[in-house]
DNA sequence: GTCATTCTACCTTCTGGTAGGTAGTTTGTC
DNA sequence: GACAAACTACCTACCAGAAGGTAGAATGAC
């Protein structure tokens, strides 16, 4: 149970990556098959369905996502550097292309067609980081160090979608680069100098 | 050619509300004929393929949109008032779920497993929208009505971006009121009062 | 009669999923 | 330590249904 196979992983890296390319039904069992160099029944072996498989995918998404803003919290960063750096992470996996994507943002697009299961995995994501750059935009209300123009929760909110949004547009132009472009666009908006 | 059936407008509605929910894997000939009352084949006679399909609709959908925006620019009205009228736009249709998504926006999150065909329109979709928030923010910025941190092009593509996200964000949170608190808190930065 | 439209009937390939089997490892019991 | 039972990870060989698509015959308007 502690040791778990590394083919459980690899399908489950794949999966994602085959996800981030073209959401839930832009992949097959056959597909995973074949980068993992494995049958297709022996995927059912660990995931009995493809809703398992998603499902548990994003799960752990969420996992290590949640993981990442505790961690950058206890790092002590003052909330303008917290920002900086979320976008920053995004910024370099998009550059580089290991995951142009954010999982979750892609899955919601296609939420009216998602399974029940998955469909709440992804709002939870939505809400566990609409909370954590509220938390982050509040403290930097509070310490003057960040300008907003309405609540905190309202500013998080714009915050992500501009996020996600430039994510989409990275895509749609096919340059890695206009998503830096409009991050740092957002960032300076917030700084008060 | 000018007489064009109405079926075949059906069919094209169709498909664009069934992209919309789910994007280009999201949905079969199969489900269109169910909705339109006709047989599969019957589809392929007006669509070859669904390439053909979906190219032509989304080259309509770009149509129309660069329809809209020039017409708005006819009426004359300020730059803040078309970025208001913009936006609002879309926060009708999502608050009534008539079209609760951009088409291209949510092709363009499936783009790398979208035909090449598909792919071209999409991406010209984006261009054009930015072009024309270009030229609004522009003419705003040289008049003093909206204040602008960096360049009109730099902002028009933010603008775009923050607009998208929050068409995602409302769909994950599964509220469209989120799409209008979103998009007042992007307003508002731009009015110099 | 011609032409567009729609139909029935069919094809191939892919889809997620199942049945049943095999080789190798763990575990429990004596 | 020996040995059976159970478990893990994978396999081959299927299946039913859905996918996009084709061929050719009816229908019906002009």
């Amino acid at each position: 149970m502690t040791n778990l196979s590394s083919t459980y992983d690899e399908i489950l890296d794949c999966a994602r990556s085959l996800i981030i390319a073209g959401g839930y039904n832009g992949f097959s069992y056959a597909d995973i098959a074949e980068v993992v160099g494995i049958r297709k029944a022996s995927i059912h072996h660990h995931f009995p369905s493809k809703v398992d498989l998603v499902q548990t995918l994003v799960a752990r998404y969420r996992k290590e996502a949640e993981a990442g803003m505790a961690n950058l919290e206890h790092q002590g960063s003052d909330p303008l550097e917290l920002l900086r750096f979320y976008a920053g992470y995004w910024e370099a996996c998009i550059m580089d292309d290991s995951a142009p994507f954010c999982v979750c943002a892609l899955l919601a697009s296609q939420l009216p067609v998602l399974p029940e299961e998955v469909c709440l995995e992804v709002r939870a994501h939505f809400r566990s980081l609409s909370a954590w750059l509220t938390s982050v935009l509040e403290r930097g209300a509070r310490q003057g160090q960040l300008q907003l123009m309405g609540t905190p929760h309202d500013e998080a909110e714009a915050f992500m979608a501009t996020v996600h949004g430039a994510m989409l547009s990275a895509r749609a132009y096919g340059d890695p680069k206009i998503f830096g472009v409009v991050t740092s666009s957002l960032l300076e908006r917030f700084s008060s100098r």
